[in-house]
DNA sequence: ATATCCAGCGTTTTT
DNA sequence: CGCTGGATAT
């Protein structure tokens, strides 16, 4: 235990061991936050303060998880088995596997992706007849799953309008078809296992009594109906150890609220509120420029990040006049921090939106410089990969319509869109799936569809008792899913993901347990005979009760294929410069991080000032990236840029004025914005010639000013000449004032002056 | 049933 | 600019 507990600081230890309260850990970026939270768990198990079987660790992502649950077996000679450590969609599913029908769901739930649940919608909305210009699946998909998050079923939902009131009757139509089809969203499995809980008193009581210590990680990214469920659980005794920080609040936009930090301190009568604020990973100067600028938001729970590691360098700032040049500029720094000795996977470029990558990947392409751009796509969601997916998925529940649809005719087997049509009469006249329609439908269109039902049942008794893998590879052979491929000519890299698709199979297999020697493959008869008795309404069994009696192999690993997409990075591997928006940076660390594109109308976002709260949440988002990096921090920010197809002057972003000027150092002049005046400009020199040139050919010598000039205004400040229009007295100029917005002025009436000129 | 064209659109994302 | 999805042509 004194191993445990050394080498902690006096806020982590004292977070560590707090007694078995209610407890809010405000921990800064870099602060030890995952260290606190497993070392909290170890202890409490070591000093035999809890059984394993007592925890319930609850965090964002897998990635979380995994990176909890290996720490803590380094910590722990016991092993983690018995311990609840999981995402809320995973504990999630686990709950409503054990208690299915008490959930009322099939044994065999599947659950839908986001991809699956807008299909879905669509399909849903076809079927009922509904105009899908007047209402967007998309917009419905958010209505519904806003509505979920906040807890509410469709009977819930106050509509104020007739149009708002269509959406609900949608809604209500969505969960009843999911229903049908036995499948669930993501926000359903919180909503239905949050449900569950609160109206069955015992399994409720049940679980209350089991976890004494509920930790969450990320606190301050919880959703309305997260933290009902974490009320739920944690009853009125059991210690809710709740990690966050509100200055890292990014998500609101999906549904985030941090204000459930201050509703826990209140509900949960907080007594134990500790603050992280020593940081171990970022020097001086680029910690004060985080604080600094993180002051300016007035919703804060207040905190402040102090180091011992001295100033360090001061954060460069650069000044280029196009995007392409700001990405050489980037490449030329980040070559010579490599020559340095400084490994690629240690430096990172940092964006606002993924479309800013292209330029970057370009010109990083360009040089010969390996690199990877994280949140591209994931395994699971490659189309061939869907596609096995969907075989497996009707082999596990053939009423899955969306499965049913995605490879009916997936290779063609001539049926039709006529074909389908009528067996989407056919089954909505009788209330049933798809697969169960099949037999209403005469004629040919019914035979081949038989065959289909004839191929998916072939498919079920063959894979009978085989293992996993096996099932796989039959599935494979069957659907003829690798000839198709063969055919087409882009087709050797998928049938190469289907071979992995078998590998991840093994692999699944062998991390989850489901070995040929577990119950599961004894067969039915062997299974009955195996003593666990199965889940029912009468009796409350734990959601420990060993996993294939209440889930089988399959379903597992569908469940596994929906709730983790797998790597959202490319070209894994080697090492490589790492490109990701500030979003996915979040949690990451890297000695160089480049932070781009800052300028206003980006980053800030234009999007975020019309939001409630925007500004400060974009404030975070800089916050988050600043605090990304360890030794060294570059901005960048660029006069013109390409966006959407057409040039944008840009003004640079306002977080610049909220930084410490002592901090920092200006790698480019200030104020180069007069292209065209006597002085040559510092990039006149620049390898690439574009620029200048396409802005010279709007000079407008005739008006006195010109485009992509800097002007100030009275009222609104510092402004950038977007266009001219008109000549003479009769002209008028738009002109970027960045917060103020765009702004079309009279050039003879309005009051100008030239900035820098 | 597949190829090709064009209109429309464009913040951030995990499960 | 570059992608997606719907519509049309072969």
């Amino acid at each position: 235990m004194q191993n445990l507990l050394h080498n902690l600081n006096p806020e982590q230890l004292a977070a560590v061991t707090l007694p078995a309260q209610p407890a809010l850990i405000l921990a800064g970026a870099g602060s030890g936050k995952t260290r606190v939270l497993t070392t909290r768990i170890a202890w409490l198990v070591q000093t035999g303060q809890v059984s394993p079987t007592g925890i319930l660790a609850v965090t964002f992502t897998n990635k979380a998880a995994k990176e909890m649950l290996s720490r803590l077996s380094a910590m722990l000679p016991i092993n983690t088995r018995g311990m609840w450590i999981g995402t809320f969609h995973g504990l999630c599913n686990r709950l409503l596997r054990a208690h299915y029908r008490d959930a009322g769901l099939p044994q065999t739930f599947q659950i839908l992706d986001s991809a699956d649940q807008l299909s879905m919608i669509k399909r849903l909305l076809k079927a009922l007849n509904v105009d899908d210009e007047k209402y967007p699946p998309r917009n419905l998909m958010y209505f519904i799953n806003g509505a979920k998050d906040q807890g509410l079923r469709a009977k819930d939902v106050e509509a104020h309008d007739e149009y708002n009131r269509r959406f609900v009757e949608l809604y209500d139509a969505y969960d009843n078809q999911c229903q049908r089809e036995g499948v669930v969203d993501f926000a359903e499995l919180l909503l239905r296992s949050y449900e569950l809980l609160s109206r069955n008193q015992p399994l409720r009581e049940h679980y209350q009594s089991r976890f004494r210590h509920i930790l969450v990680d990320e606190f301050q990214d919880t959703n309305n109906l997260q933290y009902n469920w974490l009320k739920l659980m944690a009853g009125e005794h059991n210690a809710v150890f709740a990690v966050g920080d509100d200055d890292q609040s990014i998500y609101a936009f999906r549904g985030a609220n941090v204000g459930n930090m201050v509703a826990f301190e209140r509900e949960f009568r907080v007594q134990n509120l500790i603050k992280l604020e020593q940081n171990y990973r970022s020097h001086g100067h680029i910690l004060d420029t985080a604080n600094t600028l993180i002051a300016n938001n007035s919703k804060r729970l207040g905190k402040n990040l102090r180091t011992d590691a001295g100033h360090g360098e001061p954060v460069r700032i650069y000044e280029a006049s196009s995007d392409i040049q700001e990405a050489q500029w980037i490449i030329e720094e980040a070559k010579s921090l490599i020559n340095e000795g400084a490994l690629r996977s240690e430096v990172a470029i940092l964006y606002r939106s993924n479309a800013q990558s292209r330029v970057i990947e370009h010109a990083l392409f360009t040089a010969g410089i390996p690199y990877r751009v994280y949140g591209g796509q994931r395994f699971f969601e490659r189309a061939e990969i869907k596609h096995a997916i969907a075989y497996l998925q009707l082999m596990d529940n053939p009423h899955n319509d969306s499965a049913f649809l995605r490879v009916v005719n997936f290779p063609t087997r001539g049926i039709g869109a006529r074909s389908i049509e009528q067996l989407q009469d056919a089954s909505r006249q009788y209330g049933i799936s798809l697969y169960a329609a099949v037999p209403y439908v005469a004629g040919k269109a019914g035979s081949s569809l038989g065959s289909f039902v004839k191929l998916v049942e072939a498919m079920r008794f063959e894979t009978q008792n085989l293992p996993l893998q096996e099932m796989v590879k039959v599935m494979l052979d069957m659907s003829g899913l690798i000839p198709h491929y063969q055919t087409e000519k882009e087709g050797a890299d998928r049938i190469e993901n289907l071979e992995q698709l078998v590998s991840a199979a093994m692999l699944f297999v062998s991390e989850e347990g489901f070995g040929i020697d577990s119950p599961a493959f004894l067969g039915p008869k062997a299974q009955a005979t195996a003593g666990t008795p199965l889940p029912n309404g009468d009796e409350v069994i734990d959601a420990d009760a060993p996993l294939p009696t209440v889930m089988s192999p399959l379903s597992a690993f569908l469940s596994h294929a929906s709730l983790e997409a797998g790597d959202n990075q490319a070209q894994a591997g080697q090492d490589a410069l790492q490109l990701m928006t500030v979003h996915s940076a979040k949690g990451l660390e890297f000695d160089a991080v480049f932070i781009t594109g800052l300028e206003e109308g980006l980053f800030p976002h234009e999007n975020s000032a019309k939001e409630e709260g925007g500004m400060e949440e974009e404030r975070r988002l800089m916050y988050v990236a600043i605090t990304r990096a360890k030794k060294r921090l570059y901005m960048s920010f660029s006069q013109t840029r390409m966006l959407h197809g057409q040039t944008r002057y840009n003004m640079k972003s306002r977080f610049f004025d909220e930084l410490p000027e002592g901090a920092l150092k200006w790698l480019s002049p200030k104020l180069q914005h007069h292209w065209f005046g006597n002085k040559k400009s510092a990039w006149d020199d620049a390898p690439e010639s574009g620029v200048n040139t396409i802005a010279q050919s709007f000079v407008r010598k005739d008006v006195g000013w010109r485009i992509g000039e800097t002007v100030a205004h009275q009222k609104f400040g510092e402004g950038v000449i977007v266009n001219i229009e008109g000549s003479g007295t009769n002209s008028r100029a738009h002109i970027n004032f960045g917060r103020h917005g765009m702004k079309l002025l009279d050039l003879n009436i309005a009051k100008l002056e030239r900035v820098g000129g």
